[in-house]
DNA sequence: ACCGATTTTGACAACCGTTTTCATTTTGCC
DNA sequence: GGCAAAATGAAAACGGTTGTCAAAATCGGT
């Protein structure tokens, strides 16, 4: 039943940043779970539909799965090296992305923000 | 050489919103071009190198493309229903993410927004 | 515990957008 | 014209994702 889906969000619990459904496949097999990939991507959806977990599309398509800390709305922040993720909150940006579309006259306004940078320790690491 | 290119560049600007390749190359095909959907998406990526065209990804993963009017840095209001486009600046928004960038230790730091609603037009169809 | 009904699972095939291959065509140049 | 380089496009390959369907696990009632 759900031990399953568990396995999947427990996998995504001990990764620091987001991972594709194939890495969580891998992952999970090389755990010595006896799990199908088209499980994993059934849990993947399931999880999302709940938002338990949080997707996001790399930029090569792929669609690319977290747990995160809260299921209150937020953004991301991903070292663009080691994939390492910060939650980051930003009323600033809700604000401004309201008042865009009410500017415009549109209504029933959502927005997708992700934020890419390189952290501090890839940083140091290209720099040494 | 470039004739091609040029034709999808003119079919993208005909256009009003982000359309996807295969779109781009119905479009020619009805209007009677000769191309292949080959050449269409390889126009499609010379023209999003060259910065001529702007290019993001659907929820479902899929390509779309738009001739945009300004080749500045700028975002999307995109209509939900009706696909219709405005390009937005933000320079609340771009000034937030070098903040949230910088405040966890990131540098070079890039950002994808795009924000969705219902415009004014299709929100009365909707009610009327 | 037994049995049938329902749900979950997963190997495999189908899908779909995209990319690659490669032979052919077109173009640029002399 | 004639040749090399670039562009083209049909078809095949690719890769992630989704659908299929039969087998296995689970649940409910008794």
């Amino acid at each position: 039943m759900t031990s399953r889906r568990d396995a999947v969000h427990d996998t995504l619990r001990r990764s620091d940043g987001f991972r594709s459904a194939q890495d969580v496949y891998a992952q999970l097999r090389s755990d010595g779970a006896k799990i199908g990939l088209t499980t994993v991507y059934r849990a993947l959806q399931a999880l999302a539909d709940g938002g338990l977990i949080d997707v996001l599309r790399t930029d090569d398509g792929e669609s690319v799965y977290r747990a995160c800390a809260t299921d209150a709305h937020h953004h991301h922040l991903v070292c663009r090296r080691c994939g390492r993720t910060v939650e980051v909150a930003g009323p600033a940006v809700e604000r401004w992305a309201e008042a865009v579309g009410a500017e415009h006259g549109f209504s029933e306004v959502t927005h997708t923000v992700e934020v890419f940078g390189t952290c501090a320790d890839c940083a140091t690491a290209k720099a040494g």
